[in-house]
DNA sequence: ATCCGACGTGAACAGTGTTAACGTCTCCGC
DNA sequence: GCGGAGACGTTAACACTGTTCACGTCGGAT
């Protein structure tokens, strides 16, 4: 295993783990057996290494927006998509975080906020195709794709950073462990209903 | 004007302008004409600072939100709610981003998660008393308001901070400068008819 | 007059990302 | 075989960060 792979590895490790504060070039150094400035060799500074993390979130990321086609018609198929969105940010929340939350310019990291743009971009084409076949087939009222696919998006982005910033389950407010399992299960029922309720809105009359 | 309101201001001009990698504790200082040291008389350290500023956002928000309780009807009331919503995100966008899009536990901000999870667990109340207004008027199917609410928030909050991330125009890829001003109006459109997209598909069928 | 607490200071510490100067290998052409 | 070149790593240092410590300097209450 090269030295390139090795530091992206930990780099990988030490950010799921701890998040972004937890991800500093000596802590990655260390893990990977040298010393800081040797980083530089392979990165061209601590934002390109953070955005090769990223490359790898976003190939995970395009395996769950796949399982998408695996529904039999339109409708089935762009629900698919909503729901394998739903279980990359559920199993991979730290990635979700870096791709689809942090907000990079906030933060000093304006090259990651232009590339990432066009990655989103590419998973919105997968999107907007989805979208075009339920127009097609009379599921969507016809009109532009495009902006019902941003509504859809939306909607569906909206859900899940928010069920990471609330209780979900306002019955287990300041109630020790609110059982994840549980509270997650029914996450999954509010996210899949609502995704329904949604498409049912974008109808024809 | 005492010398913890000046550290305040400044704190909250300078995130406001360079976000949270341009607020440092020294540039605080500066601007207020004080050493850094000077702030932890005041603060207990810049977490507790940045909470300060966050209030401010909060009370501010407060004010947009309250518009919805000049709609006429239920529906109206709850329309008007999620209009001062977006309002409130693209005229006071850097106030958002810390109040509402930025994980704080990735970033090392522990006691501001639990803070602004329950200044936002406020803010949720009002919004659940305008579904439960909903579905008492029959505009919104009876059943669980939190859920409801849950669901509508998401939708509004996903598209507020997908706009940001997203060129939301697909004709202005890569052209320079896409009239902020235009695209705005075209997200205003198409935030509002989601919304009402979104409540007729929880309405009764 | 004296103590005290509030407020501010300069110096320092550990940690950060990053750069410069210096080695040490390996491989290639002569 | 020899010399040069390039890839890769090191140590030392710089400027910056949040934070703490010991020290002052006031104003007000006793």
């Amino acid at each position: 295993m090269s030295a390139k792979d090795e530091i992206l590895r930990c780099a990988r490790d030490i950010y799921l783990e701890n998040g972004l504060s937890g991800l500093s070039l000596r802590a990655v150094a260390r893990c990977a057996g040298v010393t800081a400035p040797a980083i530089y060799r392979h990165y061209d500074d601590k934002e390109d290494l953070l955005w090769a993390v990223c490359e790898q979130g976003h190939e995970l990321f395009a395996r769950y927006l796949g399982r998408g086609l695996r529904g039999g018609d339109p409708r089935a198929r762009l629900i698919e998509t909503g729901l394998g969105y739903l279980d990359f940010a559920l199993e991979h929340r730290a990635y979700y975080v870096i791709m689809f939350v942090a907000p990079p310019s906030h933060f000093g990291l304006d090259r990651l906020a232009e590339r990432s743009a066009d990655e989103n971009g590419a998973t919105f084409q997968m999107l907007v195709d989805r979208v075009r076949e339920c127009m097609d087939a009379g599921v969507i009222a016809p009109g532009d794709a495009t902006a019902a696919a941003v509504i859809i998006w939306g909607h569906v982005h909206g859900l899940v950073t928010l069920e990471q910033r609330l209780p979900t389950d306002p019955d287990a407010r300041r109630v020790a462990a609110p059982d994840p399992v549980a509270t997650e299960a029914k996450f999954r029922e509010l996210y899949r209903r609502s995704l329904d309720a949604l498409i049912d809105g974008l109808g024809p009359r």
